[in-house]
Formats: C-alpha cells, sequence, structure tokens
DNA sequence: GCGCAAACATACCGGTCGTTTAGTACGTAA
DNA sequence: TTACGTACTAAACGACCGGTATGTTTGCGC
C-alpha cells in the first residue's frame, strides 16, 4: 500500500489495487482496516518519517551537527529511492500532501516538527557563535531558515539528477560551502 | 478547473465537479476537449507559471540580481495565494505533481529551468567575484544550488507561518543575510 | 478430536467515474 | 428556404469505486 500510495496519489489507488497488489481480497482488507482512510493513515504512521532528527543532541559543534544531518539525510534519501524509481522526490511530497490532505493531525505534527527543527538549529549556531567556531555578526534565526531551506533542498537535487549518491553528495557539498562562509 | 485541480489531485477532481463548477454540461466540456487529460493540460499551459525568471539579465550584480529575486517571489506568493486559501503552497506543490504525473512534456520543461536557473547564478556570482563584490573562496556551483534551494524553501516558509507577507518578508531577510556572510 | 474466534474469500450493493451518443438551438452562408 | 457548423443538453454506457453481508477456512486452546 505504501508504495502504491507513493507512486500515485490517494485517490488513483483504489482498494482493490491495494487488495490485488498484496495478494489479499478485499474482504481481507476490510477485516483489519474500518476504511480506506484508516488503511492509509495506518501506511502514513509506520512509513513517512522525515528530516525526524527529533531528538537532537545541541551540545554540539555546528560543524558536529551538519555532519549528522548529512548522514541522515543520506539515509532518508536512500530509503526512498528503494521503494519509488521514477520522479523520486516528486513521489514523496505526493505522498505528505496526500498526508496533508486526508490526515490533518499529521498536518498538524509536522508544521511543528519544522518549527523546533529550526529552533534547533539556531541554537546551536548560537553555541557556535559563543565558542568561537562561527563569525559573531551572524543573524542565527534566519540563517537557521536557511540551513533548513538548503536541506529541504535536497528534493531539488534528486529532481535534478535522478542518483540518490549524486543528490546525497552534492548535500554534502552544500552544507560544508555555507559553514566554510560562516567559519571564523 | 484550475481552483478544482489547485485545491485537489487530479483524480479527486471529476468531469461533473467540473463541469458544475463552470455551469455548463459534460457534454459541453467534451465538445472542447478531447478528454480528461487534456482538459488538465490545458489548465496547466494557461496557469501553471513558476518562478519564470526566464529572461533573467547576467550583467547586474549579485546584490541587483537577489533583489529582483526577492520581487518576483514576492509577486508570486501573492498570486498563489489569491487562488487557494488554506494550505496555499501545499497546494501548489500537489498541482505541480499532478502536473509531472499526467503530463510529462511538463515535466522535462521545468526540469530544464531548474537547471539553467541554477547556472546563471552561478554566472552571476562568478561575475560578482571578479568585480569584487563578494569573496574570492566561494565555490559558486555549489553556493548557487544554495541560493536556489533557499528560493524554494520560501514555500517552507508559507507552510510554517501562513501570511504571504510575513513569508515573503522572511524570504528577503534570509537572502539577504546569505550575501552578508558572501560580501567581501 | 472439538469448539470457536480470527483470518480470509465470495458476492454483491448503490453510486460515481470518464466517455459516448442522440438530439436541439442557433448563427451564418449559400 | 436550405444547408451546415458550432455550442450545447440530456441521457445512457460499461467499468469500477468504497463498502457490506455472509460465507469458508485456518490456527489454537482444551
Amino acid at each position: 500500500a505504501h508504495g502504491l500510495f507513493l507512486n500515485r496519489s490517494y485517490e488513483a489507488v483504489s482498494i482493490n489495487d491495494i487488495s490485488k497488489a498484496i495478494g489479499f481480497t478485499k474482504g481481507a482488507l476490510y477485516h483489519h482496516f474500518r476504511n480506506k482512510e484508516d488503511l492509509f493513515k495506518a501506511v502514513i504512521d509506520k512509513y513517512l518519517k522525515i528530516y525526524g532528527l527529533t531528538t537532537v543532541n545541541m551540545n554540539v559543534s555546528l560543524a558536529e551537527h551538519i555532519q549528522q544531518v548529512v548522514e541522515h539525510s543520506k539515509l532518508l534519501v536512500k530509503n526512498i529511492f528503494a521503494e519509488s524509481q521514477p520522479f523520486v522526490p516528486v513521489n514523496y511530497l505526493s505522498l505528505f500532501i496526500d498526508a496533508f490532505r486526508h490526515y490533518p493531525d499529521f498536518f498538524n505534527e509536522k508544521k511543528q516538527l519544522f518549527q523546533t527543527e529550526i529552533e534547533h538549529i539556531k541554537i546551536i549556531m548560537d553555541n557556535a557563535i559563543k565558542t568561537g567556531e562561527i563569525r559573531q555578526d551572524i543573524d542565527t534565526s534566519i540563517m537557521a531558515m536557511n540551513f533548513f531551506s538548503i536541506t529541504l533542498g535536497i528534493a531539488a537535487n534528486i529532481f535534478r539528477n535522478e542518483s540518490p549518491e549524486s543528490a546525497a553528495n552534492l548535500f554534502t557539498l552544500q552544507m560544508n560551502a555555507l559553514y566554510d562562509v560562516l567559519k571564523k
């Protein structure tokens, strides 16, 4: 079901499609899920992880944090590619959007996640200024958004060159380039 | 039809929905369009513009170029908000994705647009280095991607605070912050 | 071996999908 | 007056939708 919802829209995937894909009949599906929406929510809950650094350690240098984000993103990209060959980042975004539309709670949760992610980066940057790791004349709240945007931009990287490895490598270079101009 | 496709997915919008919205019968619709897909393509061709700086003047300083991108993005955001109230950037992305899926030519065209956009930024940055506007120790091909990612990240801004004005203002600050650390 | 849920299959429901068809109103030109 | 193209309506088409009711099989405690 995850694969189908990933590659097509919520409405385009029918219960019949899913039942065929898993090799069970519709009746079996409805034995386990109340309706299509419930099934979809279960798929989202189980498979749609995003950027989930979640338990960020804020006592790290900016360089270390970047290292972690890069590693995590590589993993994420790899997983997405495993399930959806063509139009990869597009499909991932699409599943996200379907989740927003048919699963409002998910929407609110992720919205909060975006916000806290940016706040975490800001704190780490503030610390990096104190320790002298990076320049002092930086508006950390704004620059944190830039970091976050570049992270999301990894989708655009995949979009442009289609290989997960090169997209991840580009992302690493991007992050390091930004770090270099911030460095003291 | 544009409004409907913007707020829901391709499959979720039926010919009946469209015919009701425009006040004509289904038959009238099929008199003008061969099928649903053709109708959709017409909508995309007419209404889905993106980031179309297209005719970029490359003999400008980086500061001037940023100014132009910011102004253009403000306009874009304003237009999108005019047509789709809730979940604004999500809806816009969704229409984009539907276009990719059901209108392959559109996909290839926009892919090229992304690429050339980044190349333009790189050229402008290379010039800015020559004129002494910005530092010399910058990998322009990588930093150009960063600029581009931040531009796309404007969608995340809208997503987080829902007001087009504040999203545009944040975007301006983000661009300026990046410019400041690049400056000589 | 028996009883009995749980796990599945089968068959069907009303409704809606995209699409097609037959027919009508009307302007324009022969 | 006739002919004909355009723009449209109304109705119907088969296919398939999400969902339900009702069987049948399976695994497991006893």
